[in-house]
DNA sequence: CCGATCTTTGAGTGCTCATTCTAATTTGAT
DNA sequence: ATCAAATTAGAATGAGCACTCAAAGATCGG
């Protein structure tokens, strides 16, 4: 992959992939549907990607990597939050990717559960970073135990703003802060 | 089925069938492995089920039926939060199928998605109940967004205690609480 | 504008899947 | 014990899947 064709080729692939996932599941996106979507043939997508799984597991990568955030400085918690409640509302196909491997994609593909395990950890010490400035009183295992909590709620908000596209994510996730910040 | 081998071949292939899906997912539960879980062929699993998609269903309406609650009595919110985490503590495997449903199967399915809908507005009318008498001083609107969270925010820790055992689904529980009180 | 390298094409391969079918066996009411 | 109905067995079918391959075409540095 050299020419400027198959770079465009292959980020069209990615984004048919990151797509369909967010639409019909990991299990469920089939080569076929990845190639009918990018306006390619499967000869194409085998020249550029060894593998089905490599494709996907890519994109799954894009979307651990996309949540963010992205500026290493130090963070309140609430910016941390308006940070994960813009990426899921200006990004929502990739959130929903995101979403589906933190809650499910764990369980099945082992590539896919060490990758979002490690992303976990970091963002678990990420956030109880942040909470530590703001409760130094509190010691590191009730800290940590918070900013679980924090993260499986504000998980579940996110997942149900992706049904119903109504559902005020910002307000509510503002509302979790009270599980730490109490 | 009408004899004794027959009922019992029934009950071994939706046991084997609700331990796969909650292990591998629902798309990838193949009716070769129900049958060879359950210690029969094929012949006999399309004896007692019309498609492997009837024998998913059914284990998918019991997960959803298993939430409960069971008795119809006026409870508190407390009541109907140490129900959901005491089936989540002790109907492991079911409890799986149904946050898998809860929170993807809707995606794709329409009928589950479907029964899970009809299922969501059962409970967030149940847990409005018990929220109103608590708070008689909110609007109609404010308790059923309060509501809308809580139930997100609890499946949501629901999903991280079935990720990690030691995770302490009670007491998280308990705090989720204050969304809806405070 | 040549030619080595990259890219696309699309029919073909082998595998696994859900489902069907017929014959053999088991069941249990009489 | 008999026998009709229920159950089990297991090979067979056809569709869809991921993936391969050899040939034709496109690209771009020189």
């Amino acid at each position: 992959m050299r020419y400027r064709a198959g770079i465009e080729t292959r980020s069209r692939i990615l984004e048919a992939t990151r797509d369909l996932v967010a639409q019909t599941g990991l299990e469920k996106t089939t080569i076929k549907a990845i190639c009918e979507r990018a306006g390619i043939l499967v000869g194409s997508f085998y020249n550029l990607f060894d593998s089905k799984e490599e494709a996907i597991l890519t994109v799954v990568a894009d979307a651990i990597r996309a949540v963010g955030p992205h500026d290493n400085g130090p963070a309140t918690l609430g910016d941390l939050i308006e940070a994960y409640v813009a990426f899921v509302e200006e990004q929502e196909a990739t959130a929903r990717v995101y979403l589906m491997v933190a809650v499910t994609g764990g369980l099945t593909d082992s590539d896919i559960r060490a990758r979002m395990l490690r992303h976990h950890n970091r963002r678990i010490d990420l956030f109880t970073e942040a909470l530590t400035t703001a409760r130094p009183d509190l010691g590191d295992t009730d800290l940590r135990q918070r900013v679980e909590a924090l993260l499986a709620a504000l998980n579940g908000l996110a997942f149900h703003r992706l049904l119903d596209p109504t559902f005020d994510l910002r307000r509510h996730a503002r509302g979790l802060l009270a599980i730490g910040a109490r």
